[in-house]
DNA sequence: AAAAAGCGTTGATAAATATCAACGCTTTTG
DNA sequence: CAAAAGCGTTGATATTTATCAACGCTTTTT
């Protein structure tokens, strides 16, 4: 189950993993299986755990005075489920992270990783290309919602990320667009003429 | 001039900064004054250069198909002015960063960056917190603007960053938070009362 | 000193999106 | 197998926000 995790740090990693490193990474990581609805995170708790996802779908979210849901995040294969903002300030999140599909993790303490950063040279090297690429597409994301309407960010998102849209249902799909699922469903309906 | 971005930094540092490391870093950043309206990175261009803003004010927004300006970043004394998006992929950038009022900058090549996280630690492990730091105010954002309204998000904006409201016109807070200068105004006149 | 540009505001109207309620279909649960 | 829950859709309506045009005031430019 390691070599998925393994496979992934060396396509980011400059230079080739020493079999002492490999054992390091591995130590750190735990198998985990979660049912789906089951939570990685629950809000009000500090993120003390980082997820690298082997199998499954997971999802981000907020929950406003309303009681509605708001989807900050999608997971799927081989992306990483934590809230950083709170492993890195050990503040309680204002998110959950549960379990859409039943899910095949490798877990880490947010210790453990930083222990990693400082002893494995390969494994800073890609968390620092996640954390750049993680603000990269923050980014994007947050300008085509300020800029583009409802219909050119589902175009947008159903161009880039076709893998989403087959495996999650509309609503959440809507809702992490920031609009409801009825007006996804009538977009859809006028795009498809 | 440098004396601001050698505080910055120690202040991040876990370790001080020993002198042959301060000569590096400031071998590496050269003063730079730009004037109001004047460009730091044009749209179109691969950003070759970070600024660190010693004095002024700047702003980085992108030009939809309208020619309608949308504010993506805003930034004053002691920010990073940067497309890391380009900067890091080496692709031309879609955005323009420019002076809002008369601005003093340290600039870096991007390269000389690299350098610097390379061979001083305490600016490596700086980077790596500017860049989470990046991410988590992006993800802020970002669920702030999926999950509130426009009057919400304004109250939001004001109440933790009270230095843009004062330093920036409304027009350019507007275009900011996603909403016409107009919506602003409304906004603001409703509270008020 | 005059002209132009920038800024914030207001009003009238249009467009985008949300809300609420209902329905049919499929999947999951007991 | 029956009941319940989840999902996507549609219609009617309400709310939010954008657009367009105009105005007064201040600041900048000529």
């Amino acid at each position: 189950m390691h070599k998925n995790l393994l496979a992934y740090i060396r396509e980011r990693a400059t230079s080739p993993l020493t079999s002492d490193e490999e054992a390091l990474i591995v130590a750190a990581f735990q198998p985990k299986k979660l049912r789906k609805k089951q939570y990685f995170l629950e809000e009000g708790n500090v993120c003390k755990y980082v997820g690298f996802i082997v199998k499954g779908a997971m999802r981000q979210y907020s929950v406003d005075d309303k009681g509605a849901e708001h989807i900050v995040q999608l997971y799927i294969e081989n992306y990483w489920a934590s809230d950083r903002e709170s492993a890195v300030t050990l503040t309680p999140s204002s998110y959950n992270i549960d379990a859409w599909e039943n899910t095949e993790l490798l877990v880490a303490r947010v210790t453990d990783m930083l222990d990693l950063i400082e002893k494995v040279p390969s494994f800073g090297q890609m968390t620092r290309l996640m954390d750049q690429r993680s603000f990269i597409v923050s980014q994007r994301r947050l300008n085509s919602t300020i800029s583009n309407t409802a219909e050119k960010r589902y175009e947008e998102f159903a161009d880039n990320h076709p893998q989403f849209i087959q495996r999650f249902p509309q609503h959440l799909i809507a809702s992490f667009l920031g609009i409801t699922k009825e007006t996804l469903s009538r977009i859809r309906k006028q795009a498809s003429k």
